[in-house]
This record gives C-alpha cells, structure tokens and sequence, in this order.
DNA sequence: GATTCATAGCGAAAGGTTTCGCTGTGACGG
DNA sequence: CCGTCACAGCGAAACCTTTCGCTATGAATC
C-alpha cells in the first residue's frame, strides 16, 4: 500500500532551521486553543495545574514562545492578553505530515488505517468518512 | 520575522512526548527499520550522509538508544549488530496516540479526516479504507 | 614484537529547553 | 505618601540531548 505519497512538502520548516513547539510548549499551544486568547494568570492556572511549575516560569515560556513567533499578544490590555499564532488544524497538520514522513514513510493511507483502527468510532464517526471518502472519490 | 511555519518546524516528532525517541534517535530507527540488523559502521554511513555527524557520535547515540531500551544488539557477532527494539509500527501506534491525546484532543475521527485530505489517495486506497469501515461498523 | 587498523566506549563540552529567583514598575488602599 | 500587590521581564541555574576528543582492545599486517 504504498501507492499515496503525502503530497506535503517535507521539511520545508526544517530547512529553515528554526525553533519548534516543544513540549511544554505544546502544552501552553493547547491551553490556548482552548481558553482563547488569555492573560498569564489564566494560563499559569491551567498549566501549575498540570505541571505544578513556578508562575515566573509560565511567564518566562510565554515570552521565548512570543520570541519565537509561537504566539501573539495583545499589549493594549492590561493584564496583556496572549494568543496561540497558529490554530490547532494548522498544528495538527503539520505534526501529520512530519509523522507521515517520518514514519509512515511517506503513505498517508498507512497511516489512515492505522488511526482507525486505533481509536473507537461512532457510526457517525463512520458515515462521515464514507462521505469524504465518496467525495475523494468524485474527484479522481 | 519568524514566522510560524519556521516555529514549528525542527524536530515535532520528538516533542510529542517525552517517552517518545528524541530527534536523531527517530532518525537511527529509521534507517535501522529501512537496513535491518546493522553493524555500526552502515548506521554511520547513513547518518553522515543525512547530517554529516561524526563516527563517534553515532556510537555514542546507539550506546544511549540501547541504554533506554530503543535498541538491541548482538554481542555475538562482531562487529555487533544493532537492531530497533520496536517495529515501525509500533512507533508509529505510539506517535499517533499521542498526537491524537495530544492536538487532536482525544478524537481519531478527527486526525483521519485531516490525514485522508493531507494525502492523494488512489481508488485502491480509498476501496481498502471501506473495506475498513464496512468491518468497523459491522463490530457495533 | 611493533605498528596499524577497525571496533567499542567513556567523559566532558556544546547547545537547547525549562526552571526559577530576583528586580522593576505602576496601580491601589490605607 | 507608603506599603502592598499584580504584572512584566532578565539572567542564570538545572537539565536534557547531541556532539566529539581521546582511550582501550584485539585482530591483521609488516
């Protein structure tokens, strides 16, 4: 089954040679995908919660996160109010694509039936992927 | 002007989670998936070629990868031969849950979406995804 | 036996991330 | 005013990963 070949430029990011989400990165990406845009108090919150690390060190990420062009932020506010800069679509895909490359050696579809197979689905679950499947199909 | 692309690009595998191999450990294991059994000297030549890293520090990366249990060797044969611990499958189980658990939130259905529209997909592929869905349902 | 060569490994440097202590600033209540 | 408090930020320590210089060992070669 190696007839798909993600149609995805590589490592596109890679060769410009920059920084990456990191762990807790990803970790305050996704307080923010979920709170929307919010002061540091907020985050701090969600983040001590899991994590149980120093206010000032939420504060520190936040801003090497800024600097890296991983978030955004208000400054007009006051508490300023910072932002995720990329959504959580654009993130996924770009995981997606790195995983497909990497480990998937490129076959978008081993990957498809892998990930069915791994998490339980409803049948609406189901008829919505026939339904993009016929459209895909449509289009050939 | 770092822009987000840039952000996320380096190594994303590696930080999806820290039990996952890091950057240049992903990269070991793939080249053993792709070799089979492999002296050190053939990882090397590979690895140089993909990052023009020293002999050395191949070496030393294997004696870590198989200090965490990522690799195994045979002692017997010498030169030793060095080997991935988990099958490419395996690995890629690991990753897709936790890039699910992780950016997904939880959601398969959502990542096969995304995933089905990330590749091209021929009509095998699309025939054998059915296939799928048809066994899925019918386990309801 | 001495020299050379491939193999194996150690320990420490280099480089990046994550952590936090401590400082500065402005608003607010007493 | 003055002390207190929330907000913002810096610099350096603590911690990983990755890199490599240098050493050790044994087999093959002179």
């Amino acid at each position: 089954m190696t007839g798909i070949r993600a149609a995805l430029g590589k490592d596109i990011m890679r060769e410009l040679g920059s920084s990456q989400p990191t762990a807790v990165e990803l970790e305050i990406l996704r307080i923010l995908w979920d709170l929307g845009p919010s002061p540091v108090r907020d985050i701090h919150a969600r983040l001590y919660q899991a994590k149980g690390t120093n206010y000032s060190t939420t504060v520190k990420m936040l801003a090497v996160m800024l600097n890296k062009g991983l978030l955004k932020r208000n400054e007009q506010a006051t508490p300023h109010r910072y932002r995720a800069a990329l959504t959580r679509k654009q993130a996924g895909k770009s995981y997606l694509s790195e995983l497909i490359e990497k480990v998937y050696d490129g076959s978008s579809m081993s990957l498809v039936l892998q990930a069915l197979t791994t998490g339980k689905a409803t049948r609406q679950d189901i008829a919505e992927v026939r339904k993009l499947l016929d459209d895909m199909e449509g289009q050939l």
